[in-house]
DNA sequence: GTCTATACGTCGATAGAC
DNA sequence: GTCTATCGACGTATAGAC
């Protein structure tokens, strides 16, 4: 089944660069095939369609969150929960070429609310902002606990400051995130 | 010029309400025509193209982040200053029919890159950022500026508690701006 | 496992009649 | 100001040869 030449996977980073950089809609079949020097039909063989190859990538990242989920609903409502709970958040962000399919997320927000792969994240996000929220029923609460998640995403465009490294970024977006959890009530 | 059935302003309402809804990329100028029963032909008319749509109900959001971002860059910066500047930045977005082209932003970010209004846009929110974070230059101040934006805007969606009005809703983003811009050192 | 060839629909946009 | 008719390009997807 598995062909040797990786073409399956080729495909997938290819996809994945274009529809992070023109959009998924504005991105054809013909032009991903193109920069590969295959054919459309190349494609069908190794994808249904067009949304099984955003699947594809998806599918590590929400395996990824499912676990971050059962992990947080098995500690107690702390605010040292909160806080491992955004950096191992963002550790598995930062991690390997997940940055790449963040990107890909942030990038599509419109196209994915009519693909499954795209309904699932977003459930997982809003599971995971109750997650950080839980033990504080408060509309600020949600506020807060949404804003710290968006801290980790957004470190990687809205700091434009020159020479600051991905390890800084990291940091400081943990410090703002941990200042706004901060002000989540311990359930 | 002006023709009496005022169907340039309809076509304005279906499109921004269409490209919220599906996209701006999923949006055909078919299915607009198609629901104002005219043809597509028509719409040609009032519009040279499919982004000159998106132009015409940009442009006085535009006229108002300009005017904002001409204020502050008349006061001191002081925590004072980013307060009122947030305060008026929540109040534009809230105002009239602001919350529904607010919305057309946030589903269209990709689409908006390859468009003119779009990159626009994107320039005054980082304007807007470097504005509430003047007098501090570290990247933890750009963090916060732009997280503060982000809690105008998220308010709309994050806080999912049932029976929230739309004036609870900005008095709680304005709380927890105004935690993020007190970190921010006066210049 | 990858190709050629093609079906068939829809897109944004234009020309020209009324 | 709106229409009909049409353009050329491109979209996803499939059939079937090699």
């Amino acid at each position: 089944m598995r062909e040797s030449t990786g073409t399956r996977e080729r495909i997938k980073a290819v996809a994945l660069e274009l529809f992070t950089e023109q959009g998924y809609e504005k991105t054809s079949l013909r032009e991903i095939a193109e920069r590969l020097n295959v054919t459309k039909a190349a494609l069908y063989y190794h994808f249904k369609s067009k949304d099984e190859i955003v699947s594809s990538f998806v599918e590590d990242r929400l395996d990824r969150m499912d676990a971050l989920i059962a992990w947080a609903d098995e500690q107690p409502s702390t605010l040292a929960t909160r806080r491992e709970l955004i950096a191992r958040y963002a550790d598995s962000m930062f991690a390997t070429e997940q940055p790449s399919v963040m990107r890909f997320f942030e990038q599509n927000q419109t196209a994915l609310k009519s693909l499954a792969a795209g309904q699932q994240m977003r459930d997982r996000m809003f599971r995971l902002a109750d997650a950080l929220a839980r033990g504080d029923e408060s509309p600020a609460a949600q506020l807060r606990a949404a804003l710290s998640l968006f801290a980790v995403h957004s470190s990687w465009f809205a700091i434009r400051a020159p020479r600051v490294t991905d390890e800084e970024r990291r940091k400081i977006a943990l410090d703002v995130a941990d200042e706004l959890l901060a002000r989540i009530a311990d359930g």
